[in-house]
RNA sequence: GGGAGUGUGCCCGAGUGGUUAAUGGGGACGGGCUGUAAACCCGUUGGCUAUGCCUACUAAGGUUCGAAUCCUUACGCUCCCA
């Protein structure tokens, strides 16, 4: 194979929770590899949501990031879009003998990125049959919706959660286009790379993560979140479906709309955010592929001769890098 | 100084003599996840040498077969009159 600059792999991914340091990771690492760094986030994938996703800004990149500002706001964005055009990023930049790095937060995307992950085709993520079915689901009720599942779908019914109700939509979607959850759950453990890649995860002690998270939460309002939100609520981010959904814009709506203080939106942010980073640890955590590196063991520099010796080491060697 | 309240598990807050280790909410912790994923959903949350035991509703006594629930005193907090 290729393996760029005498490495064991052609796509380094740096995961991890929010606020650990990943970007600065990744652009150093992409420095050092003369290559460029694919972001694997659902919310740097909207233009204009720049400060409440710390999207790294274009001044400070010293490499392209690749996947960002790639949606407009009022557009329902996912996963499928998603992973089509990170394989491109990834392939051409394999393809030019490059290393590709990967960095992001959200687990799916990340898999989506390193993975096939085998989306059925099919109609967008707005579309009427999921109105249909949300709609029913209002008017049933999310057990009695669960139960006409059951009736249809055993098998999928059984995957799903009755007060799952989001996923018991979906289930119905896929029926309508000749398709089971449950056939597609299925080998969803199996985790195989498209390239030989190494992962890495960076993690910290839980009470500094927690820190740097609320203090990350401040530095957005003194950079002018409230502002940024305000422009995309004029241009109808109220009725956008997912880039509303974004921690931080959620929480400032409610409040300019006033339904409650600002300084308790801010505290509002800081919960969710730190509910998601250990959402993020626990989805990473059951990734067998994630060597884990202590992101306060030392600065940028000395993560990143970390990151590279590991990526040196031939597969065989390293402790679980290359699988896949 | 006098009077009236109140004190529950990490926090808030129900419970006013008996299926009570104690409803509920928050927080925290853990988990799930294949087209909204920063979303959506679930579980745990006194301790243990655990099919049972111990410690628990400010503290110490008391009443009772039995108390977080009733009584006494102490301490803390709140309010009212001075």
């Amino acid at each position: 194979m290729s393996s760029p600059d005498g490495l064991w792999c052609d796509v380094i991914a740096v995961v991890g929770p929010t606020a650990s340091g990943k970007s600065a990771l990744a652009d150093e690492l992409a420095v050092r590899l003369g290559t460029e760094v694919v972001s694997a986030d659902a919310m740097q994938v909207y233009r204009r949501m720049d400060i409440g996703t710390a999207k790294t800004p274009p001044d400070e990149r010293r490499v392209p990031l690749l996947c960002v500002d790639v949606a407009d706001p009022s557009e329902t964005y996912s996963v499928a879009c998603y992973e089509r055009e990170a394989h491109a990023c990834v392939d051409r930049l394999v393809g030019e003998g490059r290393a590709a790095i990967v960095c992001g937060g959200t687990g799916l995307y990340v898999r989506a990125a390193l993975e096939d992950m085998d989306f059925p085709s099919g109609d967008q993520t707005n579309n009427p049959v999921r109105e249909r079915y949300a709609r029913l689901a209002e008017e049933l009720g999310p057990q009695r919706l669960h139960d006409l599942l059951a009736a249809r779908d055993p098998q999928s019914a059984a995957l799903i959660h009755p007060n799952n109700t989001r996923r018991v939509v979906r289930a119905f979607e896929l029926l309508e286009q000749g398709l089971s959850y449950a056939c597609q759950h299925e080998g969803l453990h199996v985790r195989t790379n498209r390239h030989p890649t190494l992962v890495v995860g960076l993690t910290m002690d839980r009470e500094v993560l927690y820190e740097r998270i609320n203090a990350r939460v401040d530095r957005m309002m003194e950079q002018g979140l409230v502002d940024e939100v305000r422009g995309l609520a004029d241009e109808g981010l109220a009725e956008s479906l997912t880039s509303r959904q974004a921690i931080g814009y959620r929480e400032i709506l409610a409040a300019l709309a006033g339904e409650c203080t600002m300084e308790q939106a801010v505290e509002d942010i800081k919960r969710a955010t730190r509910r998601y980073a250990k959402r993020q640890l626990s989805w990473f955590r059951g990734d067998e592929r994630v060597v884990w590196i202590d992101a306060l063991s030392g600065d940028v520099g000395s993560l990143a001769d970390h990151v590279m010796e590991l990526a040196r080491r031939s597969p065989g060697e390293s402790p679980d890098g290359g699988r896949g």
